[in-house]
DNA sequence: CCGCACTCATACCAAAGGGTATGCTTCGCG
DNA sequence: CGCGAAGCATACCCTTTGGTATGAGTGCGG
């Protein structure tokens, strides 16, 4: 076989995250993986050290390409309000629609909580989507003069309702439906855009 | 040993539960669930089919156990106000702080994704849970003449809300902090009672 | 008091899968 | 052209764990 084995390293990363969404992390063997791009076990093992290994390649490899959709799907747009809709758009979607995208991430948050370096990856992803659309809120805020701390929390707040939505569609999947999408994504907006104070211990 | 082992099956349900929010489900064997009553594997085996079994039986203690408390809990307060707030800060204190609840309920999801048994058991406790909090939302806006149809769908954003918080305090633990849960609180609160259309297509 | 049934422990089986050692093939460089 | 290194396949090891077969002990009912 040739030398050369060109971005093989990456094909096994994307070969194990297509496997992951598949079938769930501990159900894929490095076997698997190894005969997903025509190749065995000891071929693996002289890329990766170990299973842990792939999987958080497969975690890099997604956090990547789901940052970049996101960017590449809101650049397009010129108005804040536009471009914070497109992203809570494409999240929901993507959450309630893509079973492999919540096969997979199920498993990695079961599986971040004994793991420290999933653990850390993934609140680095999470901390980079949301600074993203912090800044997307704080945008369509300014145009309106509003409280920029409250975004802070409002983005959280949205975050964790469509992780949460995600899990839901797991066993609801009328979730799915567009109209569906759309109640959801109209709560989110009006949520995220509506201009007040954080509570009433903060009230003036 | 004695013929009669009361509650067996029930101590067993009880311990395995316990081992899964210390451990994760996967991570506990027959054989510890068995030590942790007392017994060994083979008696285990004699009250259960399978490790599957387990599973749903301490699925099926988990959630009656979390309603009791919910139900408990609120009953003593008369105001629906008061009550929903009750029941958001005790979900959103079990969500944040108890561990083993995040680490038993998020390999739960994972399973319930190609486990329908699982999944079946979860979608009916969920719907439960839901039914009671619209009830609450409803009474709250029933004050305030407001829309039944929108609490639905704002129950259903606030309880995905509740299941990501769960998540994200996995992996930033100051999610915990009293003051950090007031903060959630209050925003669900305002989202749950403020009386407004579902949605800007369908304002009068 | 005996027999039966229940509950339990022990020993074992079987399967699965992570990981390793070894050897073969090919290619590039000196 | 030869040698060394890289990439790969094969065969195997070892551990773990779900599950079972069998036998022992005890209590209850007739």
């Amino acid at each position: 076989m040739p030398r050369i084995a060109p971005k093989m390293p990456k094909r096994l990363a994307v070969a194990a995250l297509e496997l992951f969404g598949e079938r769930g992390i501990d159900d894929v063997t490095v076997e698997q993986i190894a005969a997903r791009v025509g190749v065995t076990k000891g071929s693996f093992y002289s890329h990766y050290r170990s299973k842990h290994e792939i999987i958080l390649a497969a975690c890099t490899h997604y956090y990547q390409t789901h940052l970049r959709r996101l960017h590449a799907e809101t650049a397009r747009l010129a108005h804040p309000r536009d471009r914070l809709r497109r992203a809570l758009e494409l999240s929901i979607r993507i959450c309630v629609a893509d079973e492999r995208n919540r096969v997979f991430t199920s498993d990695l948050f079961a599986m971040a909580l004994h793991d420290e370096p999933v653990r850390q990856s993934w609140a680095q992803f999470y901390n980079a989507v949301r600074e993203m659309l912090v800044g997307l809120v704080s945008a369509v805020h300014a145009e309106s003069g509003s409280n920029g701390s409250d975004a802070r929390h409002s983005v959280d707040l949205m975050l964790a309702a469509i992780e949460g939505v995600k899990l839901r569609a797991g066993f609801e999947p009328h979730v799915a439906d567009p109209a569906e999408q759309r109640a959801i994504v109209d709560g989110m907006m009006h949520y995220l855009c509506s201009s007040r104070q954080p509570g009433p211990a903060e009230a003036p």
